[in-house]
DNA sequence: TCCGCTGACACGTTTGAAGCGT
DNA sequence: AACGCTTCAAACGTGTCAGCGG
């Protein structure tokens, strides 16, 4: 089993990578050695190089490809709870013309988002990294009357998965103190009720078994499926959640730094998109700063809750913005923005949290913890 | 007219109960 | 009786398409 003290070696291996504007904005120590890695990463840089598109229905839609990833560094014994949510990338949505996304104005006012709790949860830690955790029944619906606990967002706008590890006993017992948010830039994907990106398509279709029915015929298939009646497949266990096991990952390492380094960061971020075309989504790294299938890079922020991010590793198809300017996100406009408030006078109200890569939180202070919704949306 | 949304459709996959043998 | 394996059928999940509505 994997204990906590036993990551040392890799964080030194994550730290070696460090390029140098990096090491600039690193903290000198690690407040916690917890650490995510997106074990289907390579499926994930599969779409996310030509656009990831997700279904969403109004009677709820899996995730394909599905968030699987990996916790490390967490106390053997201790419980934690670890919960999902979908958060919009920026306050923009956006549109599909003349083969890419492109903007289409500002986004529309956001339902409140479920935050979706693992059903193991509470676990030990020993058992959170026992084996990659999955989210593969997870549900996206734009329904906003949706009763089941899917999750619901808003066709055409950006979104990205981010999950979060509390340690607590038991979900109404969460402490704030232990709070740590992962999320991944690959892993954004914008949310659509029919797809937009044929590439998109085709690659579903190719790696999810349940399309296997459109493998062939491309867009007629649909059509020859009417008199190509085939007798019914044994059933082979086919594991879904093995289909990328083979898939490299992509580490989060914790590092740390301040609100002076954030500000530096969001500056460079900034700079990096003059010309205003988006090298990227909102979450896309300065490609100075992309790095491969290596250890990656996070920058993050040492406060009672931390948001880690990695910068996707391959390129992104240009968003084409017409506003000449990044998509510099919203406020986390989604109802799940409440599950990170810290508790009680544990920071400043204007403290920003976290920044990095353009993507901007800053905690909402208006409501402490004990009466937060956050449960009530969860769902497990 | 354009564009996004919805439901029907047929197919493959998953799941769990039932049956059988050891 | 308990266990493991196989078989079967229903349920589920999928992308495509036509039609609808704003």
């Amino acid at each position: 089993m994997e204990m906590t003290g036993g990551h040392d070696d890799v964080h030194h291996t994550a730290d070696s990578s460090l390029n140098e504007s990096m090491l600039s904005l690193a903290h000198p120590y690690q407040p916690s050695g917890i650490r995510m890695t997106l074990e289907n990463a390579d499926l994930w840089q599969s779409f996310h190089s030509i656009g990831t598109e997700m279904i969403i229905t109004k009677h709820g839609r899996r995730m394909f490809p599905h968030c699987r990833v990996r916790v490390s560094g967490l106390q053997p014994f201790t419980n934690y709870v670890i919960t999902m949510d979908i958060v919009l990338v920026d306050g923009f949505k956006y549109k599909w013309k003349k083969e890419q996304w492109e903007m289409a104005g500002a986004a529309d006012p956001h339902p409140p988002c479920h935050t979706y709790m693992h059903p193991d949860s509470p676990a030990p830690g020993r058992h959170w990294m026992k084996q990659p955790l999955s989210f593969p029944k997870l549900k996206l619906t734009n329904n906003t009357l949706n009763q089941h606990g899917h999750i619901i967002l808003l066709s055409m706008h950006r979104y990205y998965p981010r999950f979060h590890v509390v340690q607590a006993d038991n979900p109404y017992a969460l402490r704030w103190g232990s709070v740590q948010s992962f999320s991944f830039p690959e892993t954004a994907f914008t949310a659509v009720t029919a797809y937009q990106n044929p590439k998109i398509t085709k690659l579903k279709i190719d790696h999810n078994p349940f399309a296997k029915g459109f493998r062939e015929g491309g867009t007629h298939s649909h059509s020859k499926r009417l008199s190509n009646k085939s007798p019914p497949a044994k059933r082979p266990t086919l594991d879904r959640d093995d289909l990328s096991n083979s898939s490299p990952s992509l580490q989060r390492m914790p590092s740390t730094s301040q609100f002076t380094q954030m500000e530096a960061s969001r500056a460079s971020t900034q700079q990096s998109l003059k010309g205003g075309h988006l090298s990227g989504s909102a979450l896309e790294p300065d490609p100075s700063e992309s790095i491969h299938v290596e250890p990656l890079v996070l920058r993050e922020y040492n406060c009672s809750s931390d948001e880690q991010m990695v910068p996707a590793s391959m390129p992104y198809q240009p968003y084409r913005s017409e506003y000449g300017m990044f998509p510099y996100p919203s406020r986390d406009p989604d109802g799940a923005q409440i599950f990170l408030h810290p508790p009680p006078n544990s920071r400043s109200a204007s403290e920003p949290c976290i920044q990095q890569h353009g993507y901007y939180h800053q905690y909402n202070t208006t409501a402490d913890w004990s009466q937060s919704p956050v449960l009530s949306y969860t769902t497990w």
